[in-house]
DNA sequence: GTTCTTTACCTCGGAGTCGATATATCTTGT
DNA sequence: ACAAGATATATCGACTCCGAGGTAAAGAAC
């Protein structure tokens, strides 16, 4: 998804796409060459991309790619309906939010908000004792436990604020759209 | 680690500690029994672990599972000196977290709050353009990015000061401990 | 009485990722 | 002239993890 999105911005090369995929998702964990380059050659089996080879500004020849029609639907479905660990594991998440921009009609895009926020609303319970019982924080004898839930729930609060404004937002947007279509 | 980590706790049978990983790790990405039972089986012929076959509380029979010293010890050395995508990567950073206080020196404990601590200082640089020159937030079009970026620093802030007060704490008691061995 | 659901454990194949390794090009320093 | 280092692409084996499937036991539903 992270090649995809990158190339839809403008064309990139391998090398300069693994640094930018790098530094969104990858301050987090790096990408590998090995898992790179595979990548690239599937998406562009499936027609996903185009290859063009151009020197190389500073030194081996460069394989600039372009993303295609095909490329852009793929792109799109995985942003419209994205698969349940994009909602709710972080790294993913954040990654998905970067792109998310690609899917150009602002109803779409307020449903996939939607989605997080809905899962944000299950406040995790994390702890449980012997029997099974969940333990509150401040039964806690962990401080590191204690600051975990902390954290989390002030993270928490923090993006549910930013996407109930965003929601709005967008639902907004999508009526007055609606709005002029009809005349009105 | 999650696995040893819950052990020691307290003994706990394969399904039990499958919800449990579930609700720390979990509630981000739920565990397999492909993953589960076989990560099980390394820690034990690793003597990590020991089972003891008890009949089920509701059904099937259970193989309650009891961490070993040289578990202990792994699960220590785990945490003392983790690798690191435990440090960057959140996900990996909050099981960490979790179970901290198995490891029982106050001055290791703050030094793997301190390993965390440097690398939030670093304020992760996500997006460039055309010529890889970095944009600022208030540069970027989609407001996705920019809600991105927002919540990425406020989550970081929070974490931070946090981390702060919690690494204080700790170099205290580590102080204090050291003056009362010395007799003062 | 038979099926369904939940609890509980286990294995196998496939998909994905990494780390090591190899190759080639161009610039810079010595 | 030569080596070193950054740029740039690619492959391979090893490892991890998941998902699908299978086994089994107990209680609940019909």
């Amino acid at each position: 998804m992270a090649i995809l999105g990158f190339l839809r911005d403008f064309p990139l090369h391998g090398y300069d796409l693994k640094n930018r995929v790098a530094s969104l998702a990858g301050h987090v964990r790096p990408i590998a060459d090995g898992t790179l380059y595979p990548t690239i050659k599937k998406l562009e089996d499936a027609q996903c991309l185009t290859r063009r080879t151009a020197p190389g500004s500073v030194a081996a020849p460069r394989h600039m790619l372009e993303i295609t029609q095909t490329g852009t639907d793929q792109l799109r479905r995985w942003l419209r309906d994205p698969e349940p660990g994009f909602i709710t594991d972080d790294n993913k998440w954040y990654v998905l939010l970067a792109f998310l921009h690609h899917l150009e009609n602002p109803r779409e895009q307020a449903l996939v908000l939607a989605r997080r926020r809905e899962f944000l609303d299950h406040p995790a319970q994390l702890f449980f004792d012997e029997q099974g019982a969940p333990i509150p924080p401040e039964r806690l004898e962990s401080p590191f436990r204690k600051g975990l839930m902390q954290i989390h729930r002030s993270t928490n609060l923090t993006e549910i604020d930013w996407l109930d404004r965003q929601i709005g937002d967008l639902n907004r947007r999508a009526g007055f759209a609606v709005h002029q279509r009809d005349g009105a």
